[in-house]
DNA sequence: CCCGAACTGTGGTATATTCCACATATAAAC
DNA sequence: GTTTATATGTGGAATATACCACAGTTCGGG
């Protein structure tokens, strides 16, 4: 639906948190019980769609992510925000900040973000 | 990969953004050219997994969204933190705010929000 | 060199998804 | 009642996804 399957959405995870892994590493890491083959499946198409790269170290192959984890993000979120408010992602936002439950702590933090966001001299002036 | 498939998703939106409607009128709100069996396939499974109900009017049936848009965007939303933020809808937020390019306006409008968010006592005492 | 463990290559099945043509039913207009 | 436009019912094809077993390859240790 995103360009990701269930399947290679949870590979990606597991290559954006740790680096370059080969399959049976990856199985390790998969947030559910996996046969290695099926893995493997799941890789190739990646392979093909070029979300990773692979590099051949000793017998085995290190996949690698090639796409970024930002960039993806960014692109689910305009396709949420395109399903659930037309497409403003403000507007997303704001409904995820009003249903979400979020401690004190996470809201005194919402407000200093969005403090350095409206004074964007500071900090980082390009 | 979210209970949804994209064509899913895209009736979905129809049915949240325009009420009750047949097949028919759902291909006219579709963003995207679709045949009219091609839709009602989609509708059917939509019944099945009771995402959306139908009552028949005349000799059509009117499909109306059964599962709410607030509750799916909660549900997607989970998903999304799980996989970017390790499961903190929180840092997901914070993730947006820093990425997303947010007018002036916007940013008003979710110091706004946050205001009340840790003021709870004010709008809604329940 | 030879073996065995560690990986990959290959070909495949089962199911879900997407799309469709065509037959049938329905109701409204005549 | 007959016709006609409008919808639905049905069965199926094409592709994508999620799996997997097993044969073949590679490399390091004996």
């Amino acid at each position: 639906m995103n360009g990701f399957t269930k399947g290679e959405l949870e590979v990606m995870q597991v290559l954006w948190e740790h680096g370059p892994l080969k399959p049976a590493d990856i199985q390790e890491h998969f947030p559910r019980p996996i046969r290695n083959a099926a893995l493997r499946s799941v890789l190739l198409v990646l392979l093909e769609k070029e979300h990773v790269l692979r590099v051949r170290k000793g017998r085995a192959y290190y996949y690698k992510a090639k796409t970024a984890r930002q960039r993806t993000l960014k692109k689910m979120t305009r396709q949420l925000a395109q399903i659930f408010t037309g497409g403003s992602s403000a507007a997303l936002i704001v409904q995820l900040i009003k249903s979400e439950q979020l401690s004190d702590e996470d809201i005194r933090e919402l407000k200093r973000i969005t403090n350095e966001k409206s004074r964007p001299s500071e900090g980082e002036t390009k």
